[in-house]
DNA sequence: TAAAGTTGGACTTGTACGGTCGTATATTAA
DNA sequence: TTAATATACGACCGTACAAGTCCAACTTTA
């Protein structure tokens, strides 16, 4: 029907490994990776990601690695979603990349009633943090 | 995000469009085809997958075309797109293809709070019937 | 200064989606 | 009886993208 993407997969298991730890603790990619069997140099574009859009910071050198940029309650779902697959947000193309990306965008009929249901798996995943997958 | 197939659209439009006509008038795949742009040969596979599952009745040969073969009211959106996805309706693959498909199934931690969004996508998709869309 | 990390670009590979083609089959109307 | 009009269906193609890999920087610490 719909489906996430492995690295939003992967992405979702390493920030809820993250943040099982004490707040402010540290943890690499390696150790992610080999914790749940994640191919790793995969896991570390995810987490470069998620660093990016400012959920997680990242500590560069040895001794570095990854923590939590904010507590999880302030940590939807839905931010970890759009931080790993930028675009693609929209169950149809038309509702997120425009409507001249759609050939039949004039005569389309079924846009509305999709925006609806849109609404409310984006509801699904907005009101739903962090800290509950925890 | 989350993104629903061209088939699926097109088989949205195209159940919708038969809705709208009086119920038991036949209209052909070229019909729906012209009139929203969608190209005629992908457009009658979904047709025929929609009427393999039921939703629709065909009827072949000359004056023939498709029509609903229940009430819209009794068509739910999750069974349209059930219809010609056929596989692929889970979030994520071991909840819909079953944990020997998952190489972290035994690890996975983020499973239990996925079916919840899960579930609450399905409920979206299948509270919504046919009838609400036209 | 070496080891342990992240950063990030380039590359490969498999596969599924979107689309096309050709043909068989069924039904109707002339 | 036959021509026209429809569905049914399998085979095929091209491309985009997901998933994964490789490798060469760069950064920090001990």
């Amino acid at each position: 029907m719909i489906r996430l993407s492995k690295k939003v997969e992967y992405g979702l298991i390493a920030i809820r490994h993250i943040a099982t730890k004490p707040a402010g603790e540290i943890v690499t990619a390696k150790e992610i990776a080999d914790t749940y069997g994640i191919p790793y140099e995969l896991l570390s574009k995810v987490l470069q990601k998620l660093t990016k859009s400012g959920l997680i910071s990242s500590h560069q050198g040895m001794r570095g690695g990854y923590a939590l940029a904010r507590p999880p309650v302030e940590i939807p779902v839905s931010l970890i979603i759009s931080a790993i697959e930028g675009t693609r947000q929209a169950i149809v193309q038309c509702l997120s990349e425009g409507p001249q990306t759609c050939n039949v965008f004039t005569v389309c009929t079924i846009k509305s009633p999709l925006t609806k249901v849109q609404a409310n798996i984006e509801r699904a995943f907005s009101t739903m943090n962090l800290s509950e997958i925890v």
